[in-house]
RNA sequence: GCCCCCAUCGUCUAGCGGCCUAGGACACCGCCCUUUCAAGGCGGCGGCACGGGUUCGAAUCCCGUUGGGGGCACCA
């Protein structure tokens, strides 16, 4: 045991201890069997969708139990901390409306974020030190790299542990010599494991697991050269989960090699361990494998990219439920958003990221809303990502909502072509004047219809036209005008003699088609020209008259 | 190098000793519908990684091999 004053010395007088702690952070009055989730992102970098995928878990497992969830910033690297990752944090959250019990703005177990939770981590470190659980090492970076590199020859486990471990057993005289000369230490914790020692655990997901024990004297209190002498993760963990009184940890997979340790420190610090549930990760396919989604690689990693896309929230917590519990893929997205999620269904291997897949669930739900729904929906997307869209469906709703109106509402198979918000310039634009370009007879949109025909063509239509109500009424003027300039009456006969024709009625009606909405692909042409109106179905008809200049 | 996890169509999965001739969804292909597209309808392609066991019987249980993923930081 280590002489007491040294240890001492190293702390605040009025520093309390850990029972303290444990007054100010009671065990809560829940029902039995109520679980306390946690998601507990860093802030340095862009939030991961994978993060969006545990939070959601956290927290439908959490409010099933009538238990709470609970959102803590482990800010502990103070070097990588990113500007504005926290309000990113916020946005991404309510995008998808995952509302946390407890954060930093709310709740009884804070600070929430652990740069402010500095005394209570000096607190139990102490409490280590003291009982001679955690030690204080001296080594330096370069020491610390020459000892992995001379294990790493010897082909024996890296780490700082057994004779590795010079500073476990150092005398009072060298611990109070260095700190006389004022070196930097960090405080290691002094594992119980041995070698070749085995761990056995119990995983929610998983079942009971087995794994080799901890040996490794793990830093616990980064260095104290540092103005915050603030934990590493696993040490944070411990007590934080236990001071939060956190009963469930739902994490990623990658965690699962160091449970032995976390379980080793819950032990040291005295506290009941929570319960854990490892994820499957979520993965990418690359060329020739899978490997897990990679924010620095992977654009479709981040939450933003799913927010500036526009995909619907219900699409993607849908897709993502189901990718937890192949169950709730099978059933309708309203069902399947208010079934639970049960972590003993979800699934150990870790499943690629369809992007396919999310598009056509996010289609078939888009095509479930109102034009209504949508265009509010669009207005909220574009005001943060699309201004000059945002002001002109301000200026002209109604035409939006007519524009959506086309072969959505009253028909029973409304239109698929809006799998997320920003589809809708490319879709839809062409209905607003202000995004529309006209069309020239030479433009390649129209194929290889030789321009003076085009011209003739566009200027009869443009000459007799009206604006029927009738579908079949209204493309009969572009029937006769077809017949009237030599086009065959069926794709069929133009087939039979390809010479005797310029083309068939399909190639006149894309005539018109490219001409009122730019594309070869579009909506009804009837709806389309009547929303259009007549006015400007003209204006872009006539526009296929024009002389080259 | 050491440790851990995982393994059913291209992808997500159902399957938890006989109901499996392995089911569904997405993707892909074909046909139908059709003035284009998006849909929709119908059909098709396509899988238990491999090798040993256990058993009357194995996708399912056990062992090994291979393959994939992850961990071994004063990052989380």
């Amino acid at each position: 045991m280590p002489d007491r004053a040294i240890i001492d010395a190293l702390f605040p007088a009025d520093l309390p201890g850990p029972e303290h702690w444990e007054q100010r952070y009671p065990p809560r009055q829940l029902t039995a069997g109520a679980k306390v989730t946690r998601i507990a992102p860093s802030p340095t970098g862009l939030m991961h969708i994978g993060t969006i995928y545990v939070a959601m878990i956290d927290s439908d497992v959490a409010h099933r139990s009538g238990g709470r969830y609970l959102v803590r910033i482990e800010d502990t690297d103070q070097a990588r901390l990113v500007e504005g990752a926290l309000d990113q944090f916020g946005r991404a959250f309510s995008y998808f409306g995952i509302v946390a019990d407890e954060d930093d703005a709310d709740g009884e177990y804070g600070p929430y974020h652990q740069s402010a939770r500095e005394d209570i981590y000096l607190s139990y470190a102490r409490e280590l030190l003291r009982s001679g659980k955690a030690y204080l090492c001296f080594a330096t970076a370069e020491e610390l790299a020459d000892i992995r590199r001379r294990q790493q020859e010897a082909k024996t486990p890296t780490g700082y542990y057994g004779d590795w471990a010079v500073w476990r057993d150092a005398s009072d005289a060298d611990v109070r010599r260095k700190l006389d000369q004022g070196e930097p230490y960090v405080v290691r914790f002094s594992s119980p494991g041995r070698t070749g020692g085995r761990a056995g655990f119990a995983d929610v997901i998983r079942g009971q697991m087995s794994a080799e024990d901890n040996f490794n004297d793990v830093v616990i209190l980064k260095s104290s050269a540092n103005d915050l002498r603030l934990p590493t993760y696993h040490f944070a963990h411990a007590v934080d989960e236990h001071l939060m009184r956190v009963n469930l940890v739902i994490r990623a997979e990658e965690w699962l090699p160091s449970v032995p340790l976390h379980l080793q420190l819950f032990d040291a610090l005295g506290f009941e361990p929570p319960e854990f549930a490892h994820l499957a990760p979520l993965m990418k396919q690359i060329p020739g494998g899978k490997r897990k989604l990679s924010k620095r690689k992977d654009p479709e990693a981040s939450v933003d990219y799913y927010i500036e896309a526009g995909y619907p929230a219900e699409a993607v917590l849908y897709y993502l439920r189901g990718l937890a519990n192949g169950r709730l893929a099978e059933l309708p997205l309203a069902r399947a958003l208010a079934e639970p999620i049960r972590l003993e269904e979800c699934g150990t291997a870790g499943p690629l990221i369809d992007q396919a897949k999310l598009e056509d669930i996010s289609a078939d739900h888009i095509a479930t809303l109102s034009g209504e729904q949508i265009l509010a929906a669009i207005r909220a997307w574009a005001a943060e990502y699309d201004a000059e869209l945002a002001e002109i469906l301000t200026i002209e709703p109604e035409l939006a909502l007519a524009a959506l109106a086309v072969e959505r509402d009253g028909v029973g198979n409304p239109r698929k072509d809006l799998r997320k918000w920003s589809d809708f310039r490319n879709a839809y634009g062409f209905f607003f004047p202000a995004l529309f370009t006209l069309v020239g007879p030479r433009d390649d949109r129209l194929g290889k219809l030789p321009p003076e025909l085009v011209r003739a063509f566009a200027a009869d239509f443009a000459d007799g036209y009206q604006d029927l109500a009738d579908r079949q009424e209204w493309f009969g003027q572009i029937r006769d005008l077809a017949a009237k300039h030599g086009f065959a009456p069926s794709a069929r006969q133009y087939k039979a003699d390809p010479t005797a024709y310029p083309g068939s009625i399909n190639e006149a009606a894309q005539l018109i088609r490219v001409a009122l909405t730019g594309s070869a692909e579009s909506p009804d042409l009837a709806s389309v020209a009547h929303v259009l109106g007549r006015d400007e179905v003209l204006r872009r008809v006539k526009a296929l008259t024009a002389h080259d200049s």
